[in-house]
RNA sequence: GGGGGUGUAGCUCAAUUGGUUAGAGCGCUGCCCUGUCACGGCAGAGGUUACGGGUUCGAGCCCCGCCACUCCCGCCA
């Protein structure tokens, strides 16, 4: 080794030392007849000092023209310092080291941010940060989120093992299943015109590994979807994917509430309660207006469907009159809000499909709203019991059929919730955490356009099994065995009971999905005959990784959790990839470009 | 594919709403400084205002285009 210490391990007993440090230049300063050297490591950092009377003037000298972030490994005493010199903002702050000889590993460069600074480093052009990414890593902030990651995974590794689950690496080379998410594909060279496809999951092959008896099994996998990035969401993400047999939905929330509960624990030192509450996918729609509902505040929506049926107000009575609801929720204390922010929110609505979005603002003792003299004093009667109204609040209704009007108020209780925060008239703690089971998702969901049926999460979830009649007769009422795990709003992971009867497999692939049987058989196939030869009954969930990460460490960002994430386009800043591959290269792949080649 | 935001010195930001030679702090270079730890002092260098057009007597600022980063919608079985 060519240091006996880090650069957060001496302390005042270490006094008389000889000792060698290695490290970066964190800061030095030349006070012109002696220089302070603060070397740093990823431990921390000691004060190392050069002084003329007691060093050759060409160490010295060196030590004078080093720049920060060089990397030196300084050997000299330790000392306590003198008296009222200490730094109590360092562990090491007590002692020095009193440099007798320097050894300059690299010099580096001037830098193109700071990282010595928190406050600057933390504020700099994402872009230059993922450029010079190894320089962003140094940051304290960067160093903790790594480690908080690796001892996640590491408690991950150890919970699932005492729990008797096997980790099993599953392929990278997969093979194309489109369904869902758009796929990375790899062209095989020994098979030309032939792809292989990178996995969005490893999903079936954890299905495969239940028929094969491994009963418990677990890993944290790299997956891989090829579609739009987003703060929460990159090309590829880890997962920690599990599945088991000989179980039900039961099983499943006991053992993720024991690996979470463990999480937090080691990551924060917090003791989460469990069990986690469990809504079911339509209350969490009627009382939240989303499927991941943040349940730390309230807001909630409330129903006025029943008040609204013969309503004077043309707007409601029809929506009613064609199977629609209506919906209202009560922002308290937002009826300052701004013409701009009540066009925020009237947009948001309109994206959802909504004519627009109707208000009461509660302003002196007086119902301010362009749709208020439609109402009868019946309907304001409940309009007010029901939301409590009081003076200053903000009334927004939708009305529609049930899944928009629930949706729509959804996404505007989150923007209000937003706005009350800033204006410091409702409190989000940002340490606590409510975790919920979303349960009771419906199997499946209509698509229009293409006139058939989709599964709402993947099509080897299993029907509630007094459903599965309704399975041709009246799909929209099967319920699936499925489940996610929610905290904050946030979807942290999904999963189900699984299909173990291949008869039943091939009717939602083949009379519900209405997926040709040909096609079946050349993507499904092999699963299909795996279910005929003894297969448990299993089910699993995957949580995302680098999501768990960011909510433990407090980023809205999983690029803050990831060592080398890609930009928005999906681009490696630092190796500037994709990149373009030589004409051999395709020749072997037996590949012919088609698109104009950007240098 | 669509909508919003940002882009000015190496970094973080200003520039009185279209008006002289585009400034500050940090960093950098040089000199001074023996107890600093955001060291201090003096001096200095550093700009195609992302890029390309346009309007104007005059553009960092207005208009059009384009690129990059970012947030969101679509998309994410």
């Amino acid at each position: 080794m060519k240091r006996t210490h880090h650069c957060n391990e001496l302390r005042s007993h270490d006094d008389g030392q000889t000792v060698t440090l290695a490290g970066w230049v964190h800061s030095s300063r030349d006070l012109g007849g002696v220089i302070f050297i603060d070397v740093r490591d990823r431990e921390g950092r000691t004060q190392t000092v050069f002084d003329p009377s007691s060093l050759p003037k060409e160490t010295f000298d060196r030590a004078a023209a080093l720049r920060g972030e060089s990397v030196i490994l300084v050997t000299g005493k330790v000392r306590r310092r003198p008296e009222g010199t200490n730094n109590p903002k360092i562990a090491s702050g007590e002692v020095e080291v009193a440099a007798q000889e320097l050894e300059i590993l690299n010099q580096a460069d001037v830098l193109p941010f700071p990282v010595d600074d928190p406050e600057v480093a933390s504020k700099v052009n994402e872009e230059l940060r993922l450029q010079h990414r190894y320089l962003d890593l140094r940051r304290p902030e960067m160093v903790r989120n790594l480690r908080l990651r690796s001892k996640v995974a590491t408690a991950t590794r150890v919970y699932f093992d005492e729990q008797g689950f096997l980790e099993i690496e599953t392929p990278i080379l997969f093979k194309s299943t489109p369904e869902g998410a758009r796929e990375f594909l790899v062209p095989s060279r020994l098979h030309p015109g032939k792809c292989y496809a990178l996995p969005q999951s490893p999903q079936q092959f954890k299905q495969i590994l239940m028929v094969a008896g491994v009963e418990r099994y677990f890993q944290l996998a790299k997956c891989f979807r090829d579609e739009d990035l987003r703060a929460d969401r990159q090309l590829e993400f880890t997962q920690i994917d599990l599945e088991m047999s000989f179980i039900e939905r039961e099983d499943i929330y006991n053992l993720v509430e024991g690996l979470l509960k463990r999480v937090w624990k080691t990551a924060l030192d917090i003791d989460i309660p469990t069990p986690f509450e469990r809504i079911t996918f339509e209350e969490a729609l009627n009382r939240y207006g989303i499927d991941k509902p943040d349940t730390r505040f309230g807001l909630e929506l409330a129903d006025f469907t029943e008040e609204f049926r013969s309503s004077g107000f043309k707007v409601f009575n029809s929506a009613v009159a064609n199977g629609g609801v209506v919906k209202a929720i009560n922002a308290k204390g937002m009826a300052c809000a701004t013409q701009g922010q009540i066009e925020a929110m009237t947009e948001c609505a309109k994206s959802f499909g909504a004519k627009g979005l109707a208000y009461i603002k509660v302003e002196n003792g007086e119902w301010k709203s362009p749709i208020v003299k439609f109402f009868t004093d019946a309907e304001k009667a409940a309009l007010a019991r029901k939301l409590s109204i009081e003076e200053g609040d903000l009334v927004l209704f939708a009305a529609d059929q049930w899944l928009t009007a629930c949706e729509i108020l959804g996404k505007i209780r989150l923007y209000c919730a937003e706005v009350l925060v800033t204006q410091g008239k409702l409190a989000v703690p940002g340490d606590r955490f409510d975790f919920l089971w979303v349960v009771d998702f419906p199997l499946l969901s209509f698509d229009k356009e293409q006139n058939r049926w989709y599964s709402s999460h993947h099509p080897f979830t299993a029907p509630v099994a007094e459903d599965v009649p309704l399975l041709t007769s009246d799909p929209r009422k099967v319920r699936g065995q499925h489940y996610d795990v929610v905290v904050n709003g946030v979807e942290l992971g999904g999963g189900s009971i699984r299909i173990h009867q291949p008869e039943v497999q091939k009717v939602v692939f083949e009379q519900v999905l209405q997926i040709p049987p040909e096609t079946v058989k050349a993507r499904f196939g092999y699963m299909l005959e795996a279910f005929r030869y003894g297969c448990p009954p299993h089910g699993g969930i995957a949580l995302g990784f680098d999501r768990l990460i960011a909510i433990l460490c407090g980023t809205p960002s999983i690029r803050d959790v990831i060592a080398f994430p890609k930009t928005a386009k999906g681009t490696d800043l630092m190796t500037d990839s994709p990149a373009v591959v030589e004409p051999k290269q395709l020749r072997d792949l037996h590949i012919e470009l088609k698109a104009a080649k950007k240098p």
